[in-house]
DNA sequence: CTGTTAGCGCCTTCAG
DNA sequence: CTGAAGGCGCTAACAG
């Protein structure tokens, strides 16, 4: 390896002179800065990134963990963060916790270890308390994407979960449904319980009664056991004329599962959902669902974050909350009912 | 920053017997053990990997580059590479270049100052092959993942490339289609090639003349931009039957242009792809394509990987070219043509 | 079983 | 303008 030690002894010059030239600090004469520049070309050095933040006890590098990266949602996201970052010269790295704390865990290890600046990071759900706290005491900024933890406070960016649950419930008894389902994610993550309650409170401004044997709670992640979701559908009585599903990835879990019993979406039964299926949802628009600004969330967060760092020492601002609109997006998972 | 000098002195030992409890090596009283560990979990320990790192002259990261962090083939491979890397303890980040090589090139950077065990990669084209010198020459084990790169010998991950243009086109051929057209990506890409290859091959063998109007080369990663699509679909006289597309990002370009100007698919116009849309298209099962086992990519690989980082000193052993099979998925995008 | 010494590669501080 | 000394947090090697 080689290292500005190296360089100084080719260079004939001291090791910190080579510092100062990589840096580009201090004053430095052109001849000597023209030497030990091409002997840095000659042995491709290249600085080493963790003997450096130990000495500075910070980086150029900003993390983005997400809960699922096969989900068109958070790549979206992860496209957004990334745009902004590069705007404001900053690198940007990737992590996938899978929605499980500890793989969450170990990723904040990692950033911790590695001296990030920053942190965007979608949760994987309430008890991520204890690795926002871990942050926050090592003093690295964070901000919150699509979901809040209760217990910390700090920037965040959500979409308009609430509103846009009820506008999903009011599409459906706008079309005829009485008896309307939800399965929704684990009730440890703020995002669901928004979604629970802007369903009920729709089903209560419809004069629909609220029945518990219409919501099931299943993960928000790719899972390949759907017994949970098949015994609930069995168990409904009286089935339900409409399902709607927290998010994309329960979207598509019910509708496999609904396929695989024979039967059909929207003519058996009707399907609505939150997030979009990705860009390859545009070539066959099937699911009507409330469209969440991916892109947007990842590009205000990141903007949001890169502030903070560079506020640092001013005066603490207040923590801000931006609210992203929800928009509902009518496909035709959805069948008229008679009245 | 809590160190492990802190703990020594809160547990009334030396540091070494609290690093010595942090990596579990050595032997230690059990009493000795308590007490470090207890005082590390009062005062909220979390060990420096930099620091350990800069001694180890090993970091444990391992850093997967892909091309586009939108595209579902990308994503579920990044899946396979995270459950290899975790079975073997190491720990991953991702980087996205977005098919660009100055984008590449920042990510080498920041992982060669980083000083990663290792790295998976999607190069972004022939032009990668400076970034990949880059880290042969500073030692750093890589793996190739559905790109090579000519000049550049190494262990890869391929999918059948040639085989499944074959198939794409052979399946056209037996239903009837006999003026087939294919938009590929860019001829800097080897996959590219290979499927240009494989598709003038079974052309040949079907009898058909290669016409170079019926292809468009473009680029692989989503575009705002689709003039150039635009203005291939209404050159090519007479109009073909049927379209390949080299990947799933073309394919869902060229859709969205045909229903843009009214054409059906596969009613007017049949399409054919490469690579699925992601566990989202499965609700819908609508595009013909060629499946590549994405997950399988980025598992395979990972595992060469992490075998080269650990065979390190032992005698060299030759590449490896892993070469995974494709599987034609006959949907619903492709009509039957009359004799 | 536990402690001491030295150094990983780099940068800050203080001298020239 | 340039250099020498010291230390960031940790662990290998050697001593007890």
């Amino acid at each position: 390896m080689v290292t500005i030690y190296d360089i100084a002894a080719q260079a004939g010059v001291s090791a910190m002179t080579v510092s100062r030239v990589i840096n580009n600090t201090g004053k430095i004469s052109d001849k000597t800065r023209a030497k030990v520049q091409r002997v840095m070309d000659e042995l491709n050095y290249v600085p080493n990134h963790m003997a450096r933040s130990l000495v500075l006890q910070q980086s150029k590098l900003l993390f983005l963990l997400i809960t699922d990266i096969t989900n068109p949602f958070y790549t979206t996201l992860a496209r957004g963060a990334e745009d902004a970052a590069k705007k404001s010269g900053y690198r940007l790295l990737f992590g996938n916790s899978d929605e499980s704390s500890q793989k969450e865990k170990d990723y904040i290890d990692t950033i911790l270890s590695t001296r990030a600046d920053g942190v965007l990071i979608a949760p994987a759900s309430d008890s991520s308390l204890p690795h926002l706290e871990s942050l926050r005491r090592h003093n690295v900024p964070f901000v919150l994407l699509d979901r809040e933890v209760p217990g910390m406070g700090s920037d965040v960016v959500l979409g308009d979960t609430k509103e846009g649950a009820r506008k999903l419930v009011d599409h459906l008894i706008s079309l005829g449904h009485r008896r309307i389902a939800l399965i929704n994610g684990l009730p440890t993550i703020s995002s669901a319980r928004l979604r629970l309650e802007g369903f009920r409170e729709a089903l209560k401004l419809g004069d629909l009664a609220y029945d518990e044997q219409y919501v099931l709670e299943s993960a928000f992640e790719p899972k390949s056991d759907l017994s949970d979701i098949e015994s609930w559908l069995d168990s409904m009585d009286p089935a339900p004329t409409a399902i709607v599903a927290g998010n994309n990835v329960l979207a598509v879990e019910v509708i496999r599962t609904l396929h695989a019993r024979g039967l059909r979406v929207p003519d058996d039964l009707s399907v609505v959902g939150f997030d979009d299926l990705g860009p390859y949802s545009e070539i066959d628009p099937f699911l009507t669902v409330i469209a969440q600004q991916a892109y947007q969330f990842g590009y205000l967060g990141m903007q949001m974050l890169i502030e903070r760092i560079e506020e640092r020492g001013a005066a603490a601002q207040p923590w801000r909350r931006v609210v992203l609109p929800a928009e509902l997006v009518v496909r035709r998972s959805v069948a008229k009912l008679p009245e």
